[in-house]
DNA sequence: GGTTGACTGTCATTTTGCAGACATGTTCGT
DNA sequence: ACGAACATGTCTGCAAAATGACAGTCAACC
């Protein structure tokens, strides 16, 4: 494959700026690209986590199941993003789901050979350090929207989440197109399918927000989406 | 300082497990020692981070507050852990607060000495991701328990990973010493202060387990505490 | 050794949001 | 064009646990 298009799987990471021209060549050569549509799951919890994926195009989501079938999810993730990091932190399998949310393209790389580029180039290496503690510190959000809102509150600040990420701004308000289910958002926000509902309902009867299946459009200002 | 005693200070630290001893010297020469009693705070919110952690002895607490004064506790660390990562992960302020539960001895290192020794030994980045990923596996099962678990379950489960690490196994069950205010496992568990008392009260009722506040005593297996 | 402050034990009250049930609406395949 | 499968809208009841209030206990420190 010609050389231009290698280097294109790995353009548009934040976690790889600044890397010099050859190294990324060298990434770019060992990077293998794959097209997923909707629900595929590219890897299960128990699985050898041999492999360190980016995402180039679509929506991923991580999530876990419960023994009696519940499900929360715990990221979603957009262009951009690297995920089955646990392959470079030193375990040898998932312990987490991951599944496709949005017809996404995902080039992946061994971790091998990731880890040998990662001893080449401290940079790298702190790049990553640098991706890593940005994960946590997201997750630790996490943990104290769970512990200190309420379920109305969750649903509301994970709207100004996905309409900042995800969102095209207009000039009266934003865009985000295609939206997610309720039952999603829910998974998203630890809460039940019916609050999710009755919470987007208000929101649109309070003439914040407008919606259907397809489309989610925010009328005004994010900071509406607050407490 | 004499060479020995300084060296004392990394000893049963996993993550610096298999290090060669000339490393190990080198560490040792960067670190020095605090000694720090209840109630201290080692760091705050926006507090430079400067600095990595090694907890020698004694027992730190790593726990958010919300605007509203509320309290949850992100995790318990007990001998042989380390805190302050995000100095290693590339950010330069903390983003909680670390207080000491249970006197301690703290083994401190600049964050630049750390990351210096980084760069020369690819064996301790390896360890350090290890670590990390073990963090993050950690913090995802909180999540995990948050959202699928129901308060007595989380109160329950929290005393088994509790006596597991820190309590001592006698001929008949387990014996932790000192133990927790209740206050304090609530907001370990994300509960109320009463709820902790009731199920522990419950728990005592059925005989599993006997208590005051200087102790906690198991009686008989570590899996009664089970759901 | 008595007072102060922190911790524990137990109520009654209130709230939140989950669960179940079911009707309606939408999409997609054949 | 039809029906199956999936998604949304809405209601009702219910249960888990937070909250608030207050009495009882313990320990530490003048």
């Amino acid at each position: 494959m010609a050389e231009k298009t290698k280097l294109w799987y790995l353009q548009n990471f934040n976690m790889l700026e600044g890397m010099s021209p050859k190294m990324m060549m060298e990434l770019a050569e060992n990077t293998s690209m794959q097209n997923n549509s909707k629900k595929e799951i590219i890897y299960f919890p128990e699985d050898a986590s041999n492999t360190i994926y980016f995402l180039k195009t679509g929506k991923i989501k991580i999530y876990r199941l419960s023994e009696d079938g519940k499900t929360t999810t715990l990221q979603l993730l957009g262009p951009g993003e690297i995920f089955g990091e646990s392959a470079i932190l030193g375990q040898d399998t998932h312990d987490n789901i991951a599944e496709v949310v949005e017809d996404a393209v995902v080039c992946a790389m061994d971790k091998r050979d990731f880890q040998d580029l990662m001893e080449k180039s401290p940079k790298l290496t702190m790049s990553v350090n640098k991706f890593i503690g940005w994960r946590l510190r997201k997750i630790q959000a996490h943990v104290e929207d769970l512990v200190f809102k309420n379920a109305s509150q969750r649903i509301t600040s994970f709207l100004h989440r996905y309409v900042e990420t995800f969102g095209k701004k207009m000039v009266d308000g934003w865009m985000v197109r295609p939206f997610l289910t309720h039952q999603e958002i829910a998974d998203l926000t630890a809460t039940a399918r019916q609050t999710v509902n009755q919470v987007l309902n208000e929101l649109a009867e309070r003439d914040v927000i407008k919606f259907s299946r397809r489309f989610l459009q925010l009328k005004g200002d994010l900071d509406q989406l607050e407490t």
